[in-house]
DNA sequence: ATTGCCTTTGCAAGGACATTGCGAGGCTTT
DNA sequence: AAAGCCTCGCAATGTCCTTGCAAAGGCAAT
């Protein structure tokens, strides 16, 4: 793990909220010189800290309002078939998250959609895929919160 | 909901990827001008389909690798109850997504913590929001796909 | 405490970029 | 067909990014 100081905190921090601050202006944010606070986020880069900026779109603005947790059970759980799941349900663009799951559900997922019919198409899609035995919906009805800023504590 | 062509697509799916992109290497790729090109980006934030920038870390680089699905109910669902723990929760930095949900479930939130122990602390004070009558947890092992780039069909 | 080494800083300059105004072209409406 | 509107490309100004270099700070060993 790469060791950051207090500086380094605050870049991150500032950048996870304002990713197109210019570096003037996030010089003078975490009380550096310009050339100091570019090196310093270069290096963020070149360590993997940052992986890469992102623009945020509003869902609702492009037609995506809805949000379904999807829970898939595969039929066995032998390694390729891990493997052929994975690797399959990486070329569906609605599947926004994905996480093997401990306990009794072997993935959960959280796909983006139009509506419920637009939902039924990518609910075809996700049992279509290798190894898929059960596949069990949840409808989100809002969304309350949803956070891109990872929690900077001291470590 | 906006109207959006096909260049305004190009941007959007673009800037989604490499939000850091200067304005006339993302002029070229789209095939406009810089000053076009500026013109469209300006816009789609006015219009609210850009929300923000944002800068994404790699949580393990960081001491976060952990992530954890939380589903909350709560005592009763009033009006009232619902509001005084959605603000609640918005100032729980480790929660990361929160969905009011359909069915059994009240709520579903995505909570990112440094290991096991540090989840029993977060445990704790998810419990102890307002209105909470049971909270249930379940560990992720490995996080397979974490997209933030939205599927930008043809609506 | 002092010396030496290494890291990180601030300053300055050149080059690249963002941002505005202006006129031209295309599309829709009447 | 003509008018109006929207969006385009070009050009110029101001801002920003980026690199080199010398100085200051931190750390370890003596």
């Amino acid at each position: 793990m790469i060791k950051l100081d207090k500086i380094d905190h605050a870049i991150l921090d500032t950048l996870q909220k304002q990713g197109k601050l210019s570096n003037v202006e996030l010089a003078e944010i975490v009380g550096l010189s310009e050339s100091a606070c570019l090196r310093r986020v270069k290096n963020l880069h070149e360590k993997g800290v940052v992986t890469h900026y992102a623009a945020h779109l509003d869902a609702k603005a492009i037609g995506l309002p809805g949000t379904v947790f999807v829970r898939v059970s595969l039929e066995k759980q032998q390694e390729e078939r891990l493997n052929a799941f994975e690797e399959a349900v990486k070329d569906v663009p609605e599947v926004m998250e994905c996480y093997l799951m401990g306990g009794d559900v072997d993935y959960m997922i959280r796909v983006v959609v139009k509506d419920a019919p637009d939902y039924e198409r990518v609910h075809n899609i996700l049992t279509r895929l290798p190894g898929v035995a059960r596949v069990h919906s949840s409808f989100a009805l809002r969304t309350v919160l949803k956070r891109t800023r990872l929690p900077l504590q001291k470590s």
